[in-house]
DNA sequence: AAATATTACTTGCATTTTGCAATTAATTGT
DNA sequence: ACAATTAATTGCAAAATGCAAGTAATATTT
């Protein structure tokens, strides 16, 4: 017999009031602070319905008042915010050199923040015993208000077996699956894994985004390696697998130097922070127009660019055309009315976007770079933290049948 | 004041309805015959609601009950499908050489179609009113039948504005706007323009990846040019102009040779249909070993070919080389579960194919690659004309308010 | 300072839709 | 012929929304 695609389920009379305290909730989690009557409008539903779902919320202790808004004429409003005091979300991230672990209220306020180094020699496992061990150390408080645990992960991740397929530096993590074992070890509570630049994607969709008016946000992060996040009407693209958006992994040049992924002249090994350094490090050798030298940082390299070292800006710009490449790949294929570029190549400022920019438009059709913005991702944040509380938040908080009345305040963790 | 993106509405109870409808009409409309009971348990709805939604439809001409099914035990149940009566759909399609008109019922059968060749010195007004002509024979007889005209043009193509941004090789139809001059005369009647990479895209999921359960599913047309669709949960991904996919203009030599359109090393310079004849004339001048010539047609090489010609099968095979390369950027970037091959280049076949496949595997991680399958498309129907008719469909019969009670009898035309 | 206009929120009632449960319908197997 | 099984229908209760009227709070006008 042949199998459907996706049963698309009816709604039933229950589900409308899911479905709307879903809507309710993701307006007033975007505005951060909202009344009634403007979230009544928003979402074309009669004011009464508002107020009968906020009581509930309110009692739920979902949401809470939070202020008297000012306004132009007649009675002021009353803010809604989602409260603040009541659930929690823990989110880690792992790296190849250190981890974090934090805590965030439902408004996403960082209220605790632990990070710690990866040593070379220290195994997964005992690496997942400190995760723990601060985790735990939340619990003991709010085990009953932890709505979930959100755990990012470097690519490529496999979202399906939640495993990372090429860590090429620390191969361990390849056969240790933190995912499961967090599963195991917390057996109450759910973990929501998810691949980091895809989170900081989305975080910065949020922060940017939103405010662009972006339909179609291409998050572009330069550092270590090249990595991507698409983010569509608000949604996170994640392809079949989860892996989607390797940009490091496309080819700029068929004829170009082996990956170890299989490819010829993958972007990443001309855009990473180590292919920038070693071809600075070996052009410094017998170069007297640079103050570089053989043993040069990327924190040297940065300085050098910004005061106009010859030999940094020229190897700078070979790198934005060289990302530019790539950047013209994606958008001939995804068409993004925003690019955002975050990540460790920020540190090379303006200069550094606009060469991207001006090798880009030289590319592309006039009629697809005009509806192009692009950016730097100018956060202080952890974008990948507060990306992943999203992405738990759009698995809890946002699904319809997770926030049935009551349903949170009954079964407390584990969503 | 901040704009929010995509203002999620809430669900009213006369939305319920009308969204159910829509649902029950999509299941319908995918299984081409089912029961009542079926869709109760498919949507998850009470049969009492799938009864009386039912007995609408069949009142409204949407729905018709056409035949007992077999079953093992019990009663049988009253087959369901669309009506084929009631209501049509007219498709346009446009292309360099020539143009098309097909009508449709509801249930996909095509139950008129012309093709007229458009003479290189007709002009767009020209062709514009053989199009109205065959057009209005129809509207003569069913003008209160028809739910909707689609027109599907040769990318790239602009959504917004409805307009083709490089046809290089009739430049007048870049100025003639088809489809506002359509709106124009036919001003009771919705006009739905698409692409029609991306219309052939959505047939061929329709056909083909359904049944193999994709999720993300990608065709790739290789005839004239390179195009793309790009199918994610069944919908077809646009992009934020409408213009995404465009394969065909992403790099995979960035010393490659200039394109059209700006940037260098475009897929489309190397694997199209006029690339492989132009370098196949050339080669075949001083050469003895093949029976081609450099007159050679499109359906010389095709032949030459398959009967293993030294000339052909190199140079379709270079060419299967080159449109890998686009194809492993285009997973890395998107990763899709299922690849089709479509439009001319199928006319080489397996073996075709299976070079690609096995030029893609050399270069894609195993992981990305396993979860892959490519095939041909090997559908008889025109994949675009089908595709239009979807696309159709997917913005009249499946959008929710379009299918309240008693609304397509009492509007007819223009919902 | 009181009255009026304006906007925000709340409450009671009617409407509507769904689900449940019982009923009818149609078919196979014993 | 009768039980068992599955499909479809119908009457009734439950539940959620919208409407309209009412209360609350603030600015503006008189």
């Amino acid at each position: 017999m042949i199998k459907f695609y996706q049963p698309q389920k009816g709604i039933s009379l229950k589900g409308v009031q899911e479905f709307n305290r879903s809507v309710i909730l993701k307006v007033i989690h975007e505005r951060g602070v909202c009344s009634r009557a403007t979230i009544s409008s928003e979402i074309e539903l009669d004011q009464a319905t508002i107020t009968r779902a906020i009581t509930q919320l309110i009692e739920d202790g979902i949401v809470e008042e939070v202020s008297l808004m000012k306004g132009q004429r007649g009675r002021r409003s009353i803010g809604l915010s989602l409260d603040s005091g009541r659930f929690r979300v823990i989110v880690v991230r792992l790296q190849r050199l250190s981890f974090s672990v934090a805590l965030f209220d439902l408004l996403g306020n960082t209220l605790d923040l632990v990070e710690n180094a990866i040593p070379s020699q220290q195994s997964p496992k005992q690496t997942f015993g400190k995760i723990v061990e601060i985790i735990d150390t939340h619990l003991v408080k709010l085990k009953e208000s932890i709505i979930g645990i959100g755990v990012s992960l470097p690519g490529p991740f496999l979202e399906k077996d939640e495993r990372i397929i090429l860590m090429t530096e620390s191969p361990d993590w390849q056969v240790f699956n933190l995912i499961s074992e967090l599963r195991g070890y917390y057996d109450e509570i759910s973990i929501f894994s998810n691949h980091d630049a895809k989170s900081a994607a989305l975080a910065v969709w949020r922060e940017m985004g939103i405010a662009l008016e972006s339909k179609v946000m291409l998050y572009i992060s330069v550092g270590q390696g090249v990595g991507s996040g698409l983010v569509v009407n608000g949604l996170v693209f994640k392809g079949s697998q989860g892996i989607a958006g390797e940009v490091g992994h496309t080819s700029i040049d068929m004829n170009g130097p082996l990956c170890k992924c299989g490819n010829y002249g993958c972007l990443e090994l001309y855009t990473s922070r180590l292919a920038l350094i070693r071809s600075i490090q070996q052009k410094a050798k017998n170069n007297s127009e640079t103050s570089l030298t053989e043993d040069a940082s990327f924190a040297d390299v940065v300085s050098a660019y910004h005061v106009g070292d010859d030999l940094a800006v020229t190897e700078v710009e070979r790198v934005a055309n060289y990302l530019a490449q790539g950047i013209v790949n994606y958008i001939n294929l995804i068409n993004p009315d925003l690019i955002i570029l975050g990540d460790e190549f920020m540190a090379f400022g303006d200069t550094f976007l606009k060469a991207v920019d001006k090798s880009v438009k030289a590319s592309v059709l006039p009629s697809i770079y005009q509806n192009i913005r692009m950016q730097l991702a100018n956060i202080e944040e952890d974008l990948v933290l507060k990306g992943s509380f999203l992405y738990v938040l759009e698995h809890t908080l946002f699904v319809p049948s997770n926030v049935a009345p009551g349903k949170l305040m009954e079964e407390g963790l584990g969503i």
